[in-house]
DNA sequence: AATCGTTGTTTTAAATTTGAAACAAATTAA
DNA sequence: TTAATTTGTTTCAAATTTAAAACAACGATT
């Protein structure tokens, strides 16, 4: 494997997208000099950087004032990842079943690295209040999604994965050590799905079932969410079987041919295990 | 207002984005090569930008090839758009009741230049073939979506819009002259709402309603999908009643505040109303 | 086998961008 | 009002990145 080095950098590249980065829910507008304080860049820089991505149409100016805001720009790069994913394409159809086969709101997720992040959803019928949105992150330990998507992963990566990041507790059932969690992870992945009677946010009931790809690695998780404190044992059963159904179909379908989508279909023959490191 | 100077521009960023900007659904997997023979830059430059990418998490290698494809990160600044987005902020709620309401497919779209952009959805039980897409864009002059959003442009206005863009005909009712363009638009914007019985695919009727802002420009259109060849008249004037009311209130509802959004609030303690303007 | 054409990677002179400092305009504070 | 901050913009020498060329590894072709 090739060892990303540091000698390879654009730093142009790595500050202006550390610029687009800085603007969130919380901070929609922002003027230059706030930017380059936050990132302890010149001024003079940021001005630079936010003139390009203006005239990229990835930021614009708010009104008269010299605020900037992202711009309807960036949703293009998102969309063709989304649509890029042969993952989505060939979910979307799975779990728009699902939804109107339970009638509750049915998710396509994958991990980023402690992230769970959603890709896909059908919305259900009963409209919730925040409605998760997709391309929306959940710690991945704190959430039964997360814990699914974690199946199959020993100890040590685990343990690679979280050894900058924090196990913090959601809630009091949250796993605060690596030891908790993957006995989480371990007892969903045995089972085959997972549960959580008093999600992330409590009132909400979420059953989760992993998909796998060729060589059995959890790739992404279907879910459906039931809004209810607690479901009886029986309906979980059943519910669980639906969503483990359409999570087998979709595995079925993206393992059946192996990476087959590249136009790029190179030396399909080598596999051979990337050569020496220096 | 300041013109966008060339001389502030950042090349490197330029070109990083462009490189980004080159993977989409029919090239889901790049070379570096490939590349940099699109852009005409140097093998170096983007090898350089991709392992940039990839360790910002933009972009990751496919599988043991030396391919790239885009990566999680990507979606990263779509969603932050859409969540940092008023107009999402209050829309969903109201496609959300507008397709419970109506039992069809409801959208919320905006105009980037001359492309229609779908920034919230709320699927309808009946599952479309191809269902779209948040982020997903449409060419305007060729939907009604595109129409609405369009309602209120002068044709001269209408004229720089397309000033580098073909009206490239879909069907044969699509508009290819801007005189066409404008008619139909007037029409629309007259009604207060726009119908299309034989959309941009056939067999599917879009009926959509202009939201505004405080200076009563178009800024969204709220939109219904109805799987039919063509609509009862009565019908149609039913459904868009509603998709009307749904447009009449987020329009309420965003344009009452005028743009107080703004976390600008440094200095908390002032907060003397502005009396004295110069 | 040997050659050719690609592609990924590395190096280094050449050219560029960069950031400190300066300026101007706007805003705030006194 | 005046002074003091803050911010947006401009300049230019210094330092950096860049891109041409070279290298190495691989596959395809003859």
């Amino acid at each position: 494997m090739t060892v990303l080095d540091a000698r390879y950098n654009v730093p142009a590249l790595s500050r202006g997208m550390a610029v687009l980065g800085q603007f969130s829910r919380q901070d929609r507008e922002l003027s230059g000099a706030e930017i380059a304080r936050r990132l302890k860049l010149p001024r003079a820089s940021v001005f630079r950087m936010l003139q390009t991505f203006e005239q990229l149409g990835f930021v614009e100016r708010v009104g008269d004032s010299s605020n900037y805001k992202l711009s309807l720009g960036v949703l293009r790069l998102g969309f063709e990842y989304i649509a890029s994913m042969e993952l989505t394409e060939h979910g979307r159809p799975l779990i728009d079943a699902l939804r109107d086969a339970t009638g509750y709101s049915a998710h396509l997720v994958v991990r980023d690295h402690c992230e769970v992040v959603f890709v896909a959803k059908a919305t259900g019928r009963s409209a919730q209040f925040h409605a998760v949105q997709v391309g929306a992150r959940l710690p991945a330990h704190a959430t039964v999604l997360g814990r699914v998507l974690l199946g199959g992963q020993s100890t040590a990566n685990l343990a690679a994965l979280y050894q900058d990041t924090e196990l913090t507790a959601k809630t009091s059932a949250t796993p605060t050590t690596l030891k908790a969690l993957k006995l989480l992870v371990d007892a969903d992945a045995l089972r085959g799905w997972g549960i959580s009677q008093s999600g992330y946010e409590s009132g909400i009931c979420t059953i989760a079932a992993p998909v796998f790809n060729e060589v059995r690695e959890v790739v992404a998780a279907v879910s459906i969410t039931v809004p209810a404190q607690k479901i009886p044992p029986d309906t979980a059963k059943l519910l669980a079987s639906q969503v483990c159904d359409a999570a087998h179909q979709l595995t079925a379908r993206i393992s059946h041919q192996p990476h087959f989508a590249a136009q790029t279909a190179k030396r399909v023959g080598s596999f051979k295990p990337a050569s020496a490191e220096r």
